[in-house]
DNA sequence: CTTCAATCGGGTACGTTGTACCCAGTAATA
DNA sequence: TATTACTGGGTACAACGTACCCGATTGAAG
């Protein structure tokens, strides 16, 4: 229950394993290894797109076939794993456009959709606490990419750095309103429609008591049915409004 | 580990819990309960703000010196209870300005920053995984209060919800980024300056290999350490930049 | 006052979690 | 062939949420 956290144990492995700096070309006695590090990341994502993101480490070796503690030979921890599974979800595939040659608000409305998307695919990412941020190299890639959308201007590199962290904490913040409640659902939980059904009635009386006068105000409308990618898109365009006449004044001249 | 998530058990109960209604004016037989569920819920927040999200329920009964499971009388279940405690948080204090007769970006800029308060006090809100959206009296009452934002435009209801969702969700994402790290550092892990010491030589070296030309560009500079608060105010004021030609537009005259 | 019944707090115990530790088997080197 | 490092598997433990039981307490009914 309740969310323990995620950051790192002994932070030399962990990094070690980010960078896949480690196997010595592998001319040491004893038996070959059975597994590798991303064979074990790429089963656990599949197990957490399936049981969320309170995944055991159980389920990880038996995805794998293997025994329960044969993970620990090869991460550290369910901490670390998670760092690199966090990492391996923002590599950018092979086919991403070139941000640099594309206007800047479009660029930007793309790496938010593709965020989404993301989000949307893995929704126990939005779950994950991390205590510090993972940086790997498939993250730094993201990043590096997303800053080709602001390669043809002159913004200060503080403020493309706050730009950049801004659009992403939109869309993760958007994202966990709306997208939790769609991973794992274990057991006994109700529906969407059962829990409204069951809130209603006391959301009604609440509202009938008059100590809610603006939400009273325009309740009976369907101005609450608003799915998350629309609120996402709202605060992104707006937050891109009002980039935009500082993206326009720092446009670089083509000279 | 690894965010087991907060939803609701039995809705029925849960949401008398959170209405208070319950209690059938104790005139009946057994003891009289040691306990109210507000005391609960208090002793719980204090316990969390201590110990983090992963703050366990034995913790809350060691707290107010009752056995382990005798919260179980009041409360269904951790979910539930965690539920009440977030409700409570977004209680909005009796010296609260009035929105109404405040311009309407100061408001707004007022929420924002008062959300972030609440969050620095209580980083473990971040941790917690809300399945649905709690919709207690207390959460209501501040939902309303920030409507009061508003009141002298003629924006649509539905554009209204949209702002307040976004603007919520900017902080809340803002906040997430660089907060979560203040909670409960539970045992071996290490400080900021340790983990930035221990990951400065790889991307260093990541940088120096030339696959992120963009990070590379502007990496040596101080561009990096901008703190939590900054990046949040950054999102917020472009997104307000955004929002307010709409706002103006919708200004209602004083007739 | 006695009896009944409902409800209290406390204690014990179970299933599940992450993971520390031990052990037998394996393969490269001397 | 003997040595030695390293493998995967199994057992075991502490901490968790919480189901369950039990004696004590207190109001209402006779």
């Amino acid at each position: 229950m309740a969310t323990p956290q995620t950051g790192a144990g002994d932070p030399k492995r962990s990094l070690e394993l980010l960078w896949r700096e480690y196997e010595p070309q592998h001319s040491k006695p004893g038996p070959k290894p059975k597994l590798t590090v991303d064979r074990i990341v790429e089963a656990a994502i599949t197990v957490a797109d399936r049981e969320g993101s309170c995944f055991g480490m159980r389920s990880v070796s038996n995805e794998l076939g293997v025994g329960a503690m044969t993970i620990y030979r090869y991460v550290p921890g369910k901490k670390e794993l998670i760092d690199l599974m966090v990492d391996r979800l923002s590599r950018i595939g092979p086919d991403a456009p070139d941000l640099a040659a594309t206007d800047w608000r479009t660029a930007l409305e793309l790496v938010a959709e593709s965020t989404w998307q993301v989000y949307s695919e893995h929704p126990w990412l939005l779950e994950v606490n991390q205590k510090r941020p993972v940086l790997g190299p498939d993250s730094l890639e993201g990043y590096d990419f997303v800053l080709g959308a602001f390669d043809s201007h002159d913004l200060p590199d503080r403020e493309v750095n706050l730009a950049v962290t801004g659009l992403m904490n939109i869309v993760t913040g958007s994202a966990r309103q709306y997208l939790i409640r769609d991973s794992a659902e274990d057991g006994p939980e109700l529906s969407e429609a059962e829990w409204w059904e069951a809130q209603g009635p006391y959301l009604e009386r609440a509202i009938a008591s008059g100590r809610y006068p603006r939400v009273a105000k325009f309740s009976d409308e369907d101005s609450w049915d608003l799915t998350g990618h629309d609120a996402m898109r709202y605060a992104v365009d707006r937050f891109l409004d009002g980039l935009a006449p500082r993206m326009e004044a720092s446009r670089r001249t083509p000279s």
